[in-house]
DNA sequence: CCTTAGTCCTGCATGC
DNA sequence: TGCATGCAGGACTAAG
């Protein structure tokens, strides 16, 4: 599941090679991968030109030379494969042709992903909360929140910060310390502090490692990333906590599940937790 | 403002 | 073996 580290090492990947090449066919096999409607997309698009690749949550986005943008979110399972020749790939669902017939291919199984392109005079993507780089903003928003929800899920909010998955807010949670299901406006100050500097350090690791494959991530090369060589909690329950060797925990919050060691993470007090429904 | 449940999807694991 | 069921999850929507 492509997240903020995920997204940047494919955008890391794209930027030295996309820019300047120009869509000269567009090919979509599924509908849906496009957010409005598919064949204005394809036909608003062709002939655009591509100025800059970068990121913004766990958006991929392409500055067209226009002003235009196309965004590309990989959902689920979502990969943008770049290479010369075309490959069997049962899930392909879209294909961009560029000038001398290089190929950049939207595979993806679930159907999660989808495309979308922005008009210039349209802001971009304008819901997003702010880039967890944003070290002082995200404090000041995590301090001022009144939000009684757990903050695992403020932390997936992609309203109230950008990019974040189930994976890197269960690391996050447990490098402050902070029990998942902590409501957000009673977490202690210092341990607020101490997840707004760990999160950031926690995606560039994973950034350095090139993203978390769990089963589907791939680069536009096709190779895997190493970073879940070095989780410590997200997917490891009924695991050794790796610094205290209290057996992991796996919960459900918000139908999401949730990992965390009881002892690093301890609730602040019990009556305080958000409780556990079925 | 907030929440939960349902939807979209497929592959994989499990159970009979 | 084969079929049914359940699970995973990000973003979105509807309903309470």
């Amino acid at each position: 599941m492509p997240e903020l580290p995920e997204v940047e090492t494919i955008v890391r990947e794209l930027r030295p090679v996309l820019p300047g090449k120009t869509f000269q066919k567009i090919d979509i096999y599924w509908q849906r991968s496009v957010k409005g409607d598919a064949e204005q997309f394809v036909e608003e698009l062709t002939n655009s030109t591509v100025g800059d690749v970068f990121r913004r949550g766990k958006y991929t986005c392409f500055a067209l030379t226009d002003g235009r943008h196309l965004t590309i979110h990989l959902g689920m399972s979502g990969r943008l494969i770049y290479s010369p020749d075309e490959k069997e790939n049962k899930y392909l669902r879209a294909r961009f042709t560029f000038c001398e017939d290089r190929l950049l291919h939207f595979s993806d199984m679930r159907k999660f992903g989808r495309m979308q392109l922005w008009q210039a005079n349209q802001s971009l993507l304008p819901d997003l909360g702010p880039e967890p780089f944003e070290t002082e903003r995200v404090l000041h928003l995590l301090s001022e929140t009144k939000s009684t929800r757990a903050i695992k899920t403020l932390l997936l909010d992609q309203r109230f910060l950008a990019g974040v998955g189930n994976i890197y807010a269960d690391e996050a949670l447990f490098a402050a310390g902070i029990h998942p299901r902590t409501p957000a406006n009673k977490v202690p100050k210092n341990r607020l502090r101490r997840l707004s500097l760990e999160l950031p350090q926690i995606l560039k690791k994973a950034i350095a490692n090139k993203g978390t494959t769990l089963s589907d991530y791939r680069t536009p090369e096709s190779s895997s990333g190493s970073n879940q060589f070095y989780l410590k909690v997200y997917g490891r329950e009924n695991q050794p906590c790796p610094t205290c060797s209290t057996l992991i925990k796996q919960i459900r919050i918000n139908a999401r599940s949730s990992h965390f060691c009881p002892r690093c993470q301890p609730p602040p007090a019990n009556f305080l937790l958000i409780p556990y429904k079925s």
